[in-house]
Parts: structure tokens; sequence; C-alpha cells
RNA sequence: CGGGGUGUAGUUCAGAUGGCUAGAACGCUUGCAUGGGGUGCAAGAGGUCGCUCGUUCAAGUCGAGUCACCCCGACCA
């Protein structure tokens, strides 16, 4: 873990945001240019954000599936504007063995072991799952049909910063399937509010929504909205996506159903999606000068309880300091109880405050002696001490 | 893809005009003290100086090539 100072937003915002993924541990760059290391504090977050939105995505009658990373090249070419959209940034697998290197020095490609057809590392999954799609859908009975998965995509993005852009990353992507087109852009703009829902109530995060230019829209869509929030730079970050594909994939991809009237229909689809990008977000718009900060929400860690003590009265102060533990412990989860004794209390302060911990409670003697304990806010730093007997109704409604 | 920059210890870096038996800070290990806002002292471990070739008595340092990464712009979740 670096021990250095955070670069303050005012004398370079760029660099603050860098500092403040190093410094609270969230990522950190990985020998592969442009994808990065999610560490587990970062991922944790991560983990925080898909159980909830997952729960809201089932909600609205989706169900979890995969589908393959590979995408054969001539699925990806059918669309044209989407080919055409990806093209630039697309990984592409060629052979599918290494042999050793002639002159003994390593491995290398092994030319006899080229792939019949490349294929492409999915970076989005429109042309793999609508493939497939054709065939799980014959009737009007089967829509609407609504999939959404958590995986991994990559976009060989010419400049990557963490979180923000880098070419490997994180999402969910829905993709829905319907009778009419209204019913499909009614599933674009609920989802567009879904995330807009999900960003206040549990990023606690303001997002605009709107419908994106012709040239900013997804490649192959109709339309595309987008959810926007604002950073403290004064700049806005699009977080997610719905978009409202027509028919455009269901002729390319041959989705046919029958409808109510007998007639042979072609579809109207939907696809939506929201990446670690929305880390980024969370870090751009909440985090000081002092470091991370994070809404009890998503936080990995809500409570920190510092033990305060001397080498006479360490035992009376932990053996307090768990009582006041097993207390809130009843209420919440994810409370961490520092007692590392090779650390100065200064020292974790400093190290939970960067890494974002909503409340810091710290006990020492004195609290004991008046039977309180000091809680500190993260957000507002504000310090306040709090009879033990109560405290429990304070973080009750983290 | 255009522009700029950097490769030396785990990390961030210093090593003008070649003389190095390669340093610092932080981190790490051990011990003692300390403990309410980044603790102090002591001892210790840790490096084929990105790679290749060249110039030279001598290359971290000079030259050529090569690889990689970082930063700034245009594009994207």
């Amino acid at each position: 873990m670096s021990n250095k100072g955070i670069t303050p937003r005012e004398k370079d915002y760029s660099q603050w945001y860098l500092d403040i993924i190093d410094r609270a541990e969230l990522a950190e760059n990985s020998p592969v240019r442009g994808a990065m290391v999610i560490k587990p504090y970062g991922y944790a977050i991560w983990e925080n954000i898909q159980k909830e939105l997952d729960r809201r995505i089932k909600e609205r009658g989706c169900k979890n599936a995969y589908f393959p990373l590979f995408i054969p090249k001539s699925f990806f070419s059918r669309e044209a504007e989407h080919v055409k959209g990806f093209a630039k940034e697309c990984a592409i697998v060629t052979h599918y063995r290494l042999r050793e290197s002639e002159d003994g020095s390593g491995v290398e490609v092994d030319p006899d072991a080229k792939l019949d057809e490349e294929l492409i590392i999915r970076p989005t999954s429109e042309t793999i799952m609508y493939d497939t799609f054709s065939r799980w859908i014959t009737s009007w009975r089967d829509l609407p049909l609504k999939i959404n998965q958590w995986v991994n995509v990559v976009r060989w993005e010419k400049r990557t910063r963490p979180f923000l852009r880098t070419s490997e990353f994180l999402w969910q992507e829905g993709h829905t399937v319907h009778e009419t087109s209204q019913e499909s852009l009614k599933e674009v703009l609920e989802v567009l509010e879904m995330y807009k829902g999900f960003a206040r109530e549990v990023l606690a995060l303001e997002t605009l929504t709107g419908k994106k230019s012709e040239s900013e829209k997804f490649a192959g869509a109709v339309d595309t909205f987008g959810v926007e929030a604002m950073m403290q730079d004064g700049k806005s970050l699009q977080f997610g996506t719905s978009h409202d594909l027509g028919q455009n994939f269901a002729k390319v991809f041959n989705i046919q159903f029958t409808n109510k009237e007998g007639n042979l229909e072609y579809p109207w689809q939907a696809s939506w999606g929201v990446s670690t990008r929305m880390i980024g977000a969370l870090v751009m718009s909440h985090s000081d000068d002092n470091g991370l900060v994070l809404p009890p929400s998503v936080a990995p860690i809500k409570v920190v309880i510092i033990p305060i003590y001397k080498e006479g009265d360490k035992d009376t102060v932990l053996e307090y300091s768990r009582g006041v533990l097993n207390k809130l412990s009843e209420k919440i989860e994810n409370i961490e109880f520092d007692d590392r004794d090779f650390l100065s209390p200064g020292y974790k302060f400093n190290e939970w405050e960067k890494k974002g911990v909503p409340i810091r409670i710290e006990i020492g003697s004195r609290d004991i002696e008046d039977e309180k304990a000091i809680i500190v806010r993260r957000d507002t730093l504000e310090k306040e001490a709090v009879s033990i007997s109560g405290i429990e109704n304070y973080v009750e409604n983290l």
C-alpha cells in the first residue's frame, strides 16, 4: 500500500482520481495494457452493486444466463452498422495452440493451429445471444423473452483509465425480445428509470437521462438512451445505456415468431447495460481530498472499531470494545475490528478514511469511564461522543 | 491513431561531462520503546540498472535498434 498523500482535486483532478483508486486499494494496473486488477476491496464494492442491481433486474422478470466469450466472426459481421461500430476495437482469436519456439527461447504461436473461422472476443453479446434466441423463439407465447448476464467484455480501447475505460471490463447486459414496438420501447424506458432509481437509492447519485444523438447511439440500434451523472469537475459521465434495437437484429439473425393471427413476424428488441464504470462514477462524485467516500449501501466495511490502549489498559479496552462489536453485530454486518497493535491510532484513522468506511468508532479508556464512544462520520468528518447504551441506534439505518 | 514522456530494490525515484564495490526515501523482517490524527530508535533482507548489438582499458551513464509501460488529445460502458 502506498503511504503518500493524495493530490488535491483543485491541483489536478485527474491525478486525484488516480490517487484515490490507488490509496483506497480499489485497483491497480496489470501487466496487460489497459487491463486493471480489481483488488479485493474494489471488487467487494462491485459485488455489493451486483447484489442489489441483480435483485432489481430479476424483479423486472429477467432471468440470468451465460453466453460464450467467443463469437464466430461470421455472426459478428451480420448486422452492418454493428460490425462497423465495433470493428476497430475487437480482440480476435486466430489460433488455438502454442509450441516451443525454434530457437528454444520460449513459446510461439503454432502456425499449424490456425482456426478455420476466427473468433471475436465479445465486445458485447447481441450477436451470439440473438443467434440462440432465433431457436428459442417460435411463438408469441415465447415472448417477452428477458435474459440478463453478468460477464466481462473486451474493447480494445486506444486510451484507458481505471474503471472509466479499460480494455476489459465487467458489466451486466440485459437483452429483451417483445411482440410489439411499443412494448419494446416501454422496456427501454423502464430500464432507464431502473438505472436512475438504482443510482439515486444505492449509489447516492443524481442522474439525467436522455436520448443520445445519431453519432452517439449504439452501433445497430434505432435509438440509444443514456443515464448520466454529474462529476465534481463539472463533466457528466455516462454510466448506463438502454438501446431500442427495433427489428434490426431480429432480421439479420432471423428471429421470427408466429403471432396470434398465425402470421410470421419479426419481434422487437431492447438491450441495456451498466458496467464497472459505475465504480469510477462513485469515486468521482463523492470522494474528497482525504480519500474515498462511499455510501453505506455499497461500502464493503460499514463500520470500523478502533480500540485505543496503552500497555496498562489494553485488556480492559479490548474487552470493552469487543462488547461494542458484539452489540453492533446484532444490528449490522460488515464491521471491521482493527486491533492491529503494530499500528498507531492515527495511522488507522487515516487508512480507513482513505478507504471510505462510513463510520469510525474510537474507544479508549477515557470513553469507557464515561460509558461513551467517539463516532466519526466519513462524509462530514464530524466527531461525536455517543453513549454506549444507544450506540446501536446510531448505526441502525446504515 | 496523433503528440509527449519513462524504463535502475516491493514502490516512487536520484545517479552532469563514462571510473559503481549502484544509492535514498517509503515499504518489508526482527527487537525495544510508543500508542486519542500518518510513532521513534536500532539492526537486517532486498538489484542480471527493460532487452539486443555496438563504441571503449572501462557502460546504469555514449550510439543504434527493439520491446514495454505511463501521461495528454479525438472515440466509447
